[in-house]
Formats: C-alpha cells, structure tokens, sequence
DNA sequence: TAGCATAGAGTGATTAGTCAATCAAAATTA
DNA sequence: TAATTTTGATTGACTAATCACTCTATGCTA
C-alpha cells in the first residue's frame, strides 16, 4: 500500500472495502480478468479513489497479499509461546493453520493464486517469511533434541507446507471431516509420523 | 485445439512452434502478460495463423495444458504393467515424475500456474483424470491387499500429489540431490511411509 | 478558508480477434 | 507435359473494445 500522510479511521474504512473487494473479484474472475474500475465499483469508491491510496494495480496485489498472509501468520502464531514441548507447538502451527484457512478458504486460494503467478516480486516474497522461521526454528530444535529426523531443515519445511495444503484441499472438498476430531488427529499424525525420529 | 480437416506434418510443425513459444513466454511473463502478437512472433508464424489454429487465446492456453499434462501422463505411465508389486508401481510413477518434472521444469511450473488460474474448465479437467485413475487404481489396490492404509482414496491422492510437488520444488532448488541416490531413495520412502500398514 | 479526499469523465496505449488480399501447391484440363 | 483452375493456408494491417491511470473540478472537514 503507498500513502504519504496519517492514515485516519475514514481511510481504513474505505482501504478496507477495497481489499474486500479485490479479493472477491481477484479469486472468482482471476488478476488480469477484473478491471480496477470494478473494484471500485464493487466497493463502492469512484475509480480515482482507489488510485489515490493504491499507486497502481500491481501495488494493490502485492499489498492484498501481505495482508492476507500476514493475518495468516498473527493468527497460527498467538499463543504458541505458551506450549512447552515441539511435537504440542508443531502440532498447535498446524492446526490454528487449517482452522483458519477453513474459516477464510477464499483468501487460502488468493495466497495460492498469488504464489504460481509472475506479481511475486523478491521484495514481497521476504516480507513475508516470518511463518517460516518460526516453523524453520522450531524443526532445527527438534532436530537438536533428537525428536525429528536430522534431514535438511527447507525440505521438512516444504513437505510439511504441501502437506498441509493437500489436508485443507480435501477439508474444503470434504468438510464434514473437519469436525471429526478423530480424523483430524490422524490427519496430523500422517505427517508428524514422517518428521519424528522412530 | 481447434481445427477443421486433416492435419499435415506442416500444421503440426506449426503448431508445435506456437505451443513451444507460448510455454516459453507464458512461464515468464505469465498469461496476461503475454500478448498473442507476441506469441506468433516468437513462433514466426503471423498473428492470423495463430488464430487459424486456435478459436481464441483461451483455447489455446487449455490446449497446451492438456498436451503438457499429457505428455507428464504418457511418460509416468509408460512402462508401468511390467511392474508386480505394488509399492514397486508407486515408486515407479513417483520417481518417473520426478524425472519427468526435473528435465521439463517450465512445463512443470507451467501446469501449477494453470492449476491455480481461472482459466480451468471443468471440461479440462475431465479431460486430464487419466493419470489420477492410474493413481486411484492403485492405492484401492494397495488398500485390499493390506499394504496401504484404509484412508480416504482421495485423500491419499492429493497428499502424494503435493507431497511430489514439494519434493520436486525442494529438488529443483537443490539439483545435486537429484543425482544422490541414497537422497532419492530416501525421500520415497518419506512418503510411503505414511501410505503404508505398519 | 486552506488543504486534503473524492469523484468520474477523459486519454492514450494496448490487445484479441477479423478480414480481404496473396500465395503455394494440388487437381484438373488440354 | 504444360497451362489453368481450384483450394485452402498464410499474411499483417486494421478495428473495436478495454483498461490502467490521469486530471481537474468539487466536496468536506478542521
């Protein structure tokens, strides 16, 4: 987001309806099929308004992203401190993950929708890697406890970011599962089985 | 593709110029990015050829999925009847994509950005089940004979899937570990692990 | 009244797709 | 075989539409 000056109450209500917005029309009609005009239109605001707090539509993109993503982050993070063993912390990570992806599936697919497309520039793509030290952190623990398998750090960390898109694709596809806790546990059983040491 | 009457040797000679123009570009610069006029100039074929081709830039872009996803398809299958055990089979079509994906990793990177773009039909989609029922097959198979878990067909489906992916992705950042066996041997057995009875 | 937010018509650039003209090769005729 | 006609591929200038972004006039608030 580009803006020179104070950001007041009036202005998050109105950047607010525009990110709402952009994500409905970005994730149903695709980043090159909505116009910015619609955008606009949809939330409300005339065209030079979204322009004023947006310098162009690519800086609206990246901006959506790191905003999704960091909600993202904030909400799997709290309260993470306050869980003593890796296996409990790992297992919190994940779950607060998919619990808030089943609760904001339309932004999951943004995230996704952003990731394989060419908007990713280098700059956003570093803002963004906090989850991922917390996660990194946390295998490079287990590894020196002894409780996960001595295997490079990233290839964990990628298996374990793949698997827990897989798991969310079929919760979406499949949501009576999601409250079967009985699944649910096995569900992170299947990959903490591959992580920790026998 | 769209195309009325025989085609020739030099309709397929065309053709695969504007396919192979359209990944290079398309992988790079995305599909909004990529103008067709551009398309038919890397091709060397004029803008209105491409158009005798293909109805429309939407067709075209369905068209080298589905002949991408196919190639992947062929070259994982290929071979795979001559295989009995059915941990064997997986591994094969594991490590046959693996392969496959390592060698070809623009038509890789291009099947994720079509996946998560709007520009899939469901028509595409049905389409390209082929290599899924190979999958599916399987797994029932393994299922039977007690060698895998008895778990949702489809779940184990799409954590393979994204298991693979994200094997791959690991791979690609890290080519020298493609040629260690004792990595590669490794990492299908991360994966089987979770598949199979203990 | 000063200063910033908002509006929305307007602009210039871009692009998917068209179409009438051209060309090459095959088919037909002499 | 040579001349002529037919067929369909190929071309690229052109069009109609779209879109990101600008700009100036107006509104609002402190």
């Amino acid at each position: 987001m580009y803006f020179r000056g104070v950001i007041s109450q009036s202005d998050m209500e109105k950047i607010d309806k525009i990110y709402k917005a952009a994500l409905e029309l970005f994730t149903t009609k695709g980043f090159h099929g909505t116009p910015t005009s619609e955008i606009a239109k949809t939330a409300g605001v005339a065209n030079g308004t979204l322009f004023h707090y947006f310098k162009t539509k690519e800086d609206l993109i990246n901006s959506l992203y790191l905003k999704v993503k960091n909600e993202l982050v904030e909400e799997s993070i709290n309260g993470i401190d306050k869980i003593d063993s890796i296996k409990l912390k790992v297992e919190f990570l994940w779950s607060k993950s998919i619990q808030w992806a089943m609760t904001h599936p339309q932004k999951l697919f943004f995230i996704q929708q952003y990731m394989y497309s060419p908007y990713i520039t280098t700059n956003t793509l570093e803002e963004v890697d906090k989850i991922k030290e917390v996660y990194i952190k946390l295998i490079q623990e287990g590894i020196k406890t002894g409780e996960i398998k001595d295997v490079s750090v990233d290839l964990i960390y990628i298996l374990m970011t793949q698997h827990l898109f897989g798991m969310i694709q079929y919760l979406i596809m499949n949501p009576e599962k999601y409250h079967n806790s009985e699944f649910m546990n096995m569900s992170f059983n299947l990959i903490y089985d591959i992580l920790k040491v026998n």
